[in-house]
DNA sequence: TGCATATGTCAACATTCGTTGACTTATTCG
DNA sequence: CGAATAAGTCAACGAATGTTGACATATGCA
């Protein structure tokens, strides 16, 4: 006999792009349904294959979940950023993360599941425990840098609230210049600036 | 016969004693679970009654739902306030509304469920539209007026989401004096300030 | 008191959901 | 080729949900 230990794992070719059509379908949905409202069989539907395969690939609903919001913000190195410029930088890449092209919908799904389970909620302190902390703490006072974290969570977390899921008209009519111009001071006093 | 054309309208003190127990059991649950969540049954339990007269006082759970989030921001007249200070005054007036005696998660409860419903995102645009724009509109340069507007909205839905939602460590951990000390000068920029 | 009306209880409904297991088809490889 | 394994299909399950209607009880008025 062969020594394959494992079955049903995704080997083939194949499998990788049913997968990956899974994967598509859920962030999508997620991103604009929450994670309530979607059920695994929409997704199912829109990746045009059968609700069993969302199981036999992800586990469960909270496995695809979990997978469909994984994700890595590739934050910048604050650094080698022109220090009166960080503010505007630091717009910029979120807006550029959120809108940009290799975009998917990972943060807006996460933002949205977060309203009403703790688990999401958690996933988001993590990942700016863990990466927009991080970041700040190259150029932040020490001494006040949870503060700022905390500061700069406020403004980033509202403007997404704002113009992807409130979708409050002014805030959407902004372009991403406009964005940076008008925020840009805001996030560097939080980061940078006197409090 | 008596010409009483309506049945079953709460007319006795004790009905609109059990409807205020389901009202406020509803908030209650709404803005800790949002909609999707929050069951009929769970609001029946919590107020001790019977689910069926849910239906009977609210015709249904999204009935229940409109009855539970409709509320007055009840802004103030910022032509009285110091112009300096109108910042300030404007941060701690939300915090008042979250946190203070009077407050029921009303406007949680909403932004909660807002993250899935298209109806609750609009309520919520609405009632910036009504009751946020027309305060502005007495202080704020007219051709700027939305785009302040649109400002303002995303720093306080930032602090409501980052505070009450997803629970950042160091902006659950300030207090309302910070929180009107830290925020305060953003809020007065985009208010009056130069943007 | 006695009738009418409001208030509250109970059980059941139809639907939808996540999930499962048996089955069939396609693909790989000796 | 032909056996073994992966990929995909199908029908059904048990549980939970919003909602309904029949029924029982309490209350107010003539």
């Amino acid at each position: 006999m062969t020594d394959r230990p494992a079955r049903d794992a995704g080997k083939t070719a194949k499998s990788q792009r049913t997968r990956a059509a899974i994967l598509q379908a859920a962030q999508e949905l997620f991103a604009t349904q929450g994670y309530e409202r979607t059920t695994v069989r929409d997704v199912a539907a829109r990746a045009a294959i059968d609700p069993a395969m969302v199981m036999r690939y992800f586990g469960s609903k909270e496995g695809l979940f979990a997978r469909a919001t994984a994700f890595d913000l590739q934050l910048p190195d604050l650094t080698k950023v022109a220090r009166p410029r960080i503010g505007e930088t630091l717009v910029g890449h979120f807006v550029e993360i959120w809108e940009g092209p290799r975009s998917n919908g990972s943060l807006i799904s996460l933002l949205r599941a977060a309203a009403s389970s703790d688990d999401a909620a958690n996933a988001i302190r993590t990942i700016f425990g863990g990466q927009v902390v991080p970041m700040l703490a190259r150029v932040a006072p020490p001494d006040e840098l949870f503060q700022r974290a905390g500061l700069v969570a406020t403004q980033i977390m509202g403007l997404a609230v704002s113009r992807y899921i409130l979708k409050v008209p002014p805030v959407v009519a902004m372009d991403r210049a406009q964005l940076v111009t008008l925020l840009g001071p805001t996030m560097q006093r939080f980061v940078v600036g006197k409090l």
